[in-house]
DNA sequence: GTTTACTCTATAAAGTCTATAGGAATTATA
DNA sequence: TATAATTCCTATAGACTTTATAGAGTAAAC
Protein backbone atom coordinates (compact mmCIF):
# COMPACT_ATOMS: atom_id res chain seq x y z
CA UNK A 1 0.00 0.00 0.00
CA UNK A 2 1.17 3.71 -0.90
CA UNK A 3 0.71 5.78 2.13
CA UNK A 4 -1.20 8.72 2.37
CA UNK A 5 2.11 10.79 2.89
CA UNK A 6 3.52 9.94 -0.60
CA UNK A 7 -0.05 10.43 -2.52
CA UNK A 8 0.21 13.52 -1.01
CA UNK A 9 3.25 14.30 -1.65
CA UNK A 10 2.94 13.50 -5.52
CA UNK A 11 0.17 15.18 -5.92
CA UNK A 12 1.57 18.43 -4.35
CA UNK A 13 4.12 18.22 -6.86
CA UNK A 14 1.84 17.45 -9.46
CA UNK A 15 0.04 21.03 -8.50
CA UNK A 16 3.18 22.64 -8.08
CA UNK A 17 4.41 21.47 -11.76
CA UNK A 18 1.10 21.78 -13.27
CA UNK A 19 0.68 25.53 -12.21
CA UNK A 20 3.81 26.72 -13.50
CA UNK A 21 4.36 29.48 -11.04
CA UNK A 22 7.12 31.71 -10.88
CA UNK A 23 6.62 32.76 -7.65
CA UNK A 24 6.24 30.38 -4.66
CA UNK A 25 2.88 28.62 -3.90
CA UNK A 26 1.98 28.84 -0.45
CA UNK A 27 1.28 25.30 1.26
CA UNK A 28 -2.41 26.72 2.43
CA UNK A 29 -2.80 26.82 -1.70
CA UNK A 30 -1.98 23.51 -2.39
CA UNK A 31 -3.33 21.78 0.75
CA UNK A 32 -7.09 23.24 -0.56
CA UNK A 33 -6.77 22.66 -3.95
CA UNK A 34 -5.67 19.09 -3.41
CA UNK A 35 -7.93 18.06 -0.23
CA UNK A 36 -5.16 17.92 2.26
CA UNK A 37 -4.97 18.73 5.57
CA UNK A 38 -2.57 21.47 5.68
CA UNK A 39 -0.73 20.46 8.60
CA UNK A 40 0.10 17.08 7.45
CA UNK A 41 1.28 18.67 4.13
CA UNK A 42 3.56 20.77 6.16
CA UNK A 43 5.41 17.56 6.82
CA UNK A 44 5.29 16.36 3.56
CA UNK A 45 6.65 19.51 1.94
CA UNK A 46 9.34 19.75 4.46
CA UNK A 47 10.32 16.08 3.87
CA UNK A 48 10.62 17.17 0.25
CA UNK A 49 12.91 19.97 1.08
CA UNK A 50 14.87 18.21 2.70
CA UNK A 51 15.17 15.32 -0.16
CA UNK A 52 16.23 18.58 -2.64
CA UNK A 53 13.64 18.19 -4.47
CA UNK A 54 11.45 21.41 -3.15
CA UNK A 55 12.78 24.62 -2.16
CA UNK A 56 11.17 27.37 -0.58
CA UNK A 57 10.56 30.81 0.69
CA UNK A 58 9.56 32.21 4.02
CA UNK A 59 7.20 35.11 5.08
CA UNK A 60 4.86 36.96 3.45
CA UNK A 61 4.49 36.11 -0.31
CA UNK A 62 6.64 32.53 0.62
CA UNK A 63 6.01 29.54 -0.43
CA UNK A 64 7.37 26.18 -2.01
CA UNK A 65 8.51 26.05 -5.54
CA UNK A 66 10.26 22.89 -7.39
CA UNK A 67 13.79 23.03 -7.42
CA UNK A 68 14.73 21.32 -10.96
CA UNK A 69 11.99 21.50 -14.08
CA UNK A 70 9.82 18.37 -13.92
CA UNK A 71 11.09 16.90 -16.62
CA UNK A 72 14.16 16.53 -14.51
CA UNK A 73 12.34 14.68 -11.07
CA UNK A 74 11.77 11.31 -11.57
CA UNK A 75 9.08 9.64 -9.18
CA UNK A 76 11.43 6.96 -7.74
CA UNK A 77 13.31 10.02 -5.99
CA UNK A 78 9.98 11.63 -4.34
CA UNK A 79 9.39 8.08 -3.57
CA UNK A 80 12.12 6.83 -1.79
CA UNK A 81 12.06 10.41 -0.19
CA UNK A 82 8.67 9.71 0.87
CA UNK A 83 8.00 6.11 0.94
CA UNK A 84 11.59 4.85 1.70
CA UNK A 85 12.28 1.72 -0.34
CA UNK A 86 11.18 0.54 -3.82
CA UNK A 87 11.40 -3.01 -2.93
CA UNK A 88 9.17 -4.93 -1.33
CA UNK A 89 11.78 -6.77 1.18
CA UNK A 90 14.79 -5.25 2.01
CA UNK A 91 16.93 -8.25 0.85
CA UNK A 92 16.12 -7.18 -2.82
CA UNK A 93 17.02 -3.19 -2.43
CA UNK A 94 19.29 -1.18 -3.94
CA UNK A 95 19.42 1.79 -1.55
CA UNK A 96 17.94 -0.03 1.76
CA UNK A 97 19.73 -3.41 1.70
CA UNK A 98 19.28 -5.54 4.60
CA UNK A 99 19.90 -9.36 5.42
CA UNK A 100 16.72 -11.08 6.37
CA UNK A 101 16.81 -12.88 9.66
CA UNK A 102 15.23 -15.89 8.78
CA UNK A 103 17.30 -16.47 5.67
CA UNK A 104 20.28 -18.40 5.56
CA UNK A 105 20.87 -18.31 1.99
CA UNK A 106 19.39 -15.21 -0.47
CA UNK A 107 20.14 -16.89 -3.16
CA UNK A 108 18.21 -19.80 -2.74
CA UNK A 109 15.13 -17.82 -1.46
CA UNK A 110 12.33 -18.16 -3.64
CA UNK A 111 10.95 -15.07 -2.05
CA UNK A 112 13.72 -13.00 -2.47
CA UNK A 113 14.36 -13.89 -6.65
CA UNK A 114 10.49 -13.26 -7.09
CA UNK A 115 10.58 -9.84 -5.06
CA UNK A 116 13.58 -8.96 -7.53
CA UNK A 117 11.67 -9.17 -10.94
CA UNK A 118 8.71 -6.92 -9.02
CA UNK A 119 11.42 -4.22 -7.89
CA UNK A 120 12.98 -4.52 -11.16
CA UNK A 121 9.76 -3.91 -13.12
CA UNK A 122 8.38 -1.05 -10.35
CA UNK A 123 11.85 0.68 -10.45
CA UNK A 124 11.84 0.94 -14.13
CA UNK A 125 8.42 2.12 -14.14
CA UNK A 126 9.64 4.82 -11.49
CA UNK A 127 12.39 5.73 -12.69
CA UNK A 128 11.08 6.29 -16.32
CA UNK A 129 8.17 8.50 -15.12
CA UNK A 130 8.92 12.03 -14.31
CA UNK A 131 6.71 15.12 -12.85
CA UNK A 132 6.23 15.67 -16.65
CA UNK A 133 4.87 12.78 -17.53
CA UNK A 134 2.65 12.89 -14.58
CA UNK A 135 0.99 16.32 -15.36
CA UNK A 136 0.27 14.78 -19.40
CA UNK A 137 -2.08 12.62 -17.90
CA UNK B 1 6.67 -3.66 2.25
CA UNK B 2 5.94 -7.25 2.21
CA UNK B 3 4.43 -8.40 5.50
CA UNK B 4 6.19 -11.14 7.41
CA UNK B 5 2.85 -12.75 6.75
CA UNK B 6 2.95 -13.51 3.30
CA UNK B 7 6.67 -14.23 2.97
CA UNK B 8 6.45 -17.24 5.37
CA UNK B 9 3.01 -18.07 3.40
CA UNK B 10 5.10 -18.23 0.22
CA UNK B 11 8.49 -19.88 2.10
CA UNK B 12 6.31 -22.90 3.69
CA UNK B 13 4.16 -23.46 0.45
CA UNK B 14 7.20 -23.38 -1.48
CA UNK B 15 8.71 -25.92 1.00
CA UNK B 16 5.26 -27.90 0.66
CA UNK B 17 5.97 -27.74 -3.53
CA UNK B 18 9.64 -28.95 -2.77
CA UNK B 19 9.05 -31.78 -0.42
CA UNK B 20 6.52 -33.59 -3.23
CA UNK B 21 5.09 -35.83 -0.19
CA UNK B 22 2.52 -37.91 -0.74
CA UNK B 23 1.47 -37.84 3.01
CA UNK B 24 0.76 -34.43 5.04
CA UNK B 25 3.49 -32.58 6.47
CA UNK B 26 2.65 -31.30 10.03
CA UNK B 27 3.44 -28.13 10.43
CA UNK B 28 6.20 -28.48 12.98
CA UNK B 29 8.63 -29.65 10.66
CA UNK B 30 7.84 -26.38 7.63
CA UNK B 31 8.46 -23.94 10.97
CA UNK B 32 11.75 -25.57 12.10
CA UNK B 33 13.00 -26.07 8.14
CA UNK B 34 12.27 -22.14 7.44
CA UNK B 35 12.89 -20.31 10.89
CA UNK B 36 9.34 -19.40 11.31
CA UNK B 37 7.28 -19.46 14.65
CA UNK B 38 5.11 -21.97 14.73
CA UNK B 39 2.07 -20.67 16.30
CA UNK B 40 2.12 -17.76 13.99
CA UNK B 41 2.37 -19.95 11.01
CA UNK B 42 -0.61 -21.87 12.18
CA UNK B 43 -2.94 -19.09 10.89
CA UNK B 44 -0.65 -17.92 7.69
CA UNK B 45 -2.02 -21.61 6.85
CA UNK B 46 -5.33 -21.85 7.78
CA UNK B 47 -5.57 -18.29 5.52
CA UNK B 48 -4.49 -20.32 2.84
CA UNK B 49 -6.57 -23.52 3.65
CA UNK B 50 -9.48 -21.31 3.58
CA UNK B 51 -8.29 -19.76 0.01
CA UNK B 52 -8.27 -23.16 -0.67
CA UNK B 53 -4.78 -23.19 -1.58
CA UNK B 54 -4.02 -25.77 0.69
CA UNK B 55 -6.11 -28.49 2.54
CA UNK B 56 -5.24 -29.92 5.97
CA UNK B 57 -5.75 -33.59 7.68
CA UNK B 58 -6.31 -33.19 11.50
CA UNK B 59 -4.83 -35.58 13.94
CA UNK B 60 -2.31 -38.24 14.01
CA UNK B 61 -0.24 -38.13 10.97
CA UNK B 62 -1.90 -35.13 9.61
CA UNK B 63 -0.34 -32.01 8.22
CA UNK B 64 -0.93 -29.61 5.66
CA UNK B 65 -0.96 -30.23 1.45
CA UNK B 66 -1.01 -28.52 -1.60
CA UNK B 67 -4.42 -28.55 -3.65
CA UNK B 68 -3.25 -28.25 -6.21
CA UNK B 69 -0.02 -29.09 -8.29
CA UNK B 70 2.24 -26.27 -7.88
CA UNK B 71 2.13 -25.93 -11.54
CA UNK B 72 -1.62 -24.75 -11.55
CA UNK B 73 -0.71 -22.29 -7.86
CA UNK B 74 -0.70 -18.89 -8.96
CA UNK B 75 1.44 -16.52 -6.70
CA UNK B 76 -1.30 -13.53 -7.24
CA UNK B 77 -3.88 -15.65 -5.66
CA UNK B 78 -1.29 -16.97 -2.85
CA UNK B 79 -0.53 -12.95 -2.56
CA UNK B 80 -3.97 -12.22 -2.37
CA UNK B 81 -4.91 -13.78 -0.01
CA UNK B 82 -2.36 -13.19 2.44
CA UNK B 83 -1.14 -9.55 1.44
CA UNK B 84 -4.84 -8.56 0.58
CA UNK B 85 -4.65 -6.09 -3.07
CA UNK B 86 -1.79 -6.14 -5.46
CA UNK B 87 -2.58 -2.17 -6.42
CA UNK B 88 -0.56 0.19 -4.48
CA UNK B 89 -3.73 2.20 -4.03
CA UNK B 90 -7.39 0.67 -3.90
CA UNK B 91 -8.66 3.12 -6.72
CA UNK B 92 -6.68 1.10 -9.25
CA UNK B 93 -7.54 -2.30 -7.45
CA UNK B 94 -9.11 -5.26 -9.54
CA UNK B 95 -10.31 -7.17 -6.84
CA UNK B 96 -10.72 -4.69 -4.15
CA UNK B 97 -11.69 -1.63 -5.38
CA UNK B 98 -12.69 1.75 -3.31
CA UNK B 99 -13.05 5.51 -5.11
CA UNK B 100 -10.47 7.36 -2.71
CA UNK B 101 -11.91 10.72 -0.51
CA UNK B 102 -9.85 12.90 -1.63
CA UNK B 103 -9.84 12.42 -5.43
CA UNK B 104 -12.88 14.06 -7.56
CA UNK B 105 -12.09 12.23 -10.67
CA UNK B 106 -9.99 9.04 -10.95
CA UNK B 107 -8.92 9.94 -14.50
CA UNK B 108 -7.83 13.26 -14.13
CA UNK B 109 -5.38 11.93 -11.16
CA UNK B 110 -1.56 11.93 -11.76
CA UNK B 111 -1.35 8.93 -8.69
CA UNK B 112 -3.63 7.01 -10.18
CA UNK B 113 -2.53 6.60 -13.68
CA UNK B 114 0.71 5.89 -12.25
CA UNK B 115 -0.21 3.13 -9.80
CA UNK B 116 -2.10 1.94 -12.90
CA UNK B 117 1.19 1.30 -14.11
CA UNK B 118 2.74 -0.04 -11.53
CA UNK B 119 -0.18 -2.42 -10.76
CA UNK B 120 -0.25 -3.87 -14.16
CA UNK B 121 3.37 -4.57 -14.35
CA UNK B 122 3.11 -6.33 -10.73
CA UNK B 123 0.21 -8.00 -11.61
CA UNK B 124 2.13 -9.77 -14.59
CA UNK B 125 4.60 -11.13 -12.92
CA UNK B 126 2.91 -12.67 -10.18
CA UNK B 127 0.47 -13.95 -12.30
CA UNK B 128 3.06 -15.25 -14.74
CA UNK B 129 5.28 -16.61 -11.67
CA UNK B 130 3.80 -20.15 -10.26
CA UNK B 131 5.05 -22.18 -6.98
CA UNK B 132 6.64 -24.10 -9.78
CA UNK B 133 8.48 -21.28 -10.83
CA UNK B 134 9.43 -20.90 -7.43
CA UNK B 135 11.18 -23.68 -6.77
CA UNK B 136 13.57 -23.58 -9.63
CA UNK B 137 14.97 -21.02 -8.38
C1' DG C 1 5.69 46.15 14.04
C1' DT C 2 2.18 43.53 12.03
C1' DT C 3 1.02 40.04 9.03
C1' DT C 4 2.11 36.10 6.42
C1' DA C 5 4.24 31.90 5.86
C1' DC C 6 7.66 28.33 6.56
C1' DT C 7 10.33 25.40 10.50
C1' DC C 8 10.74 22.26 14.00
C1' DT C 9 9.67 19.18 17.80
C1' DA C 10 6.59 16.75 20.38
C1' DT C 11 2.82 13.97 20.83
C1' DA C 12 -1.93 12.00 20.46
C1' DA C 13 -5.04 8.74 18.31
C1' DA C 14 -5.91 5.10 15.49
C1' DG C 15 -4.67 1.30 13.00
C1' DT C 16 -1.79 -2.68 11.64
C1' DC C 17 1.50 -6.30 12.22
C1' DT C 18 3.65 -9.95 14.68
C1' DA C 19 3.32 -13.20 17.73
C1' DT C 20 1.55 -15.94 21.67
C1' DA C 21 -1.80 -18.41 24.65
C1' DG C 22 -4.91 -21.81 25.57
C1' DG C 23 -8.22 -24.89 24.86
C1' DA C 24 -11.42 -27.63 21.57
C1' DA C 25 -11.80 -30.96 18.03
C1' DT C 26 -10.04 -34.76 15.37
C1' DT C 27 -7.35 -38.80 14.07
C1' DA C 28 -4.13 -42.79 14.46
C1' DT C 29 -2.61 -46.41 16.95
C1' DA C 30 -1.18 -49.24 20.85
C1' DT D 1 -10.49 -46.96 25.16
C1' DA D 2 -6.62 -44.19 26.45
C1' DT D 3 -2.91 -41.52 24.71
C1' DA D 4 -0.29 -38.78 21.74
C1' DA D 5 -0.14 -35.95 17.82
C1' DT D 6 -2.01 -32.61 15.20
C1' DT D 7 -5.07 -29.06 13.29
C1' DC D 8 -8.78 -25.42 14.47
C1' DC D 9 -10.35 -21.30 16.47
C1' DT D 10 -10.74 -17.12 19.20
C1' DA D 11 -8.84 -13.75 21.88
C1' DT D 12 -5.44 -10.64 22.95
C1' DA D 13 -0.90 -8.51 24.11
C1' DG D 14 2.93 -5.71 22.58
C1' DA D 15 5.31 -3.20 19.39
C1' DC D 16 5.38 -0.45 15.61
C1' DT D 17 3.63 2.70 12.00
C1' DT D 18 0.64 5.98 10.08
C1' DT D 19 -1.91 10.06 10.16
C1' DA D 20 -2.51 13.73 11.72
C1' DT D 21 -2.57 18.06 15.25
C1' DA D 22 -0.58 21.57 18.39
C1' DG D 23 2.17 25.15 19.43
C1' DA D 24 6.06 27.87 19.65
C1' DG D 25 9.87 29.61 16.83
C1' DT D 26 12.02 31.96 12.67
C1' DA D 27 12.16 34.79 8.60
C1' DA D 28 10.53 38.02 5.19
C1' DA D 29 7.63 41.70 3.26
C1' DC D 30 5.52 45.95 3.52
Amino acid sequence: MLSRKTKYGIKALTFLAKSNAIDPIPISVIAKSENISQKFLESILLTLRKARVLSSKKGKGGGYYLLKKPEEIKIAEVYRALEGPIAMVPCVSLNFYEKCDDCPDENKCSVHSLMLQVRDNTLSILEKNTLADLIKM
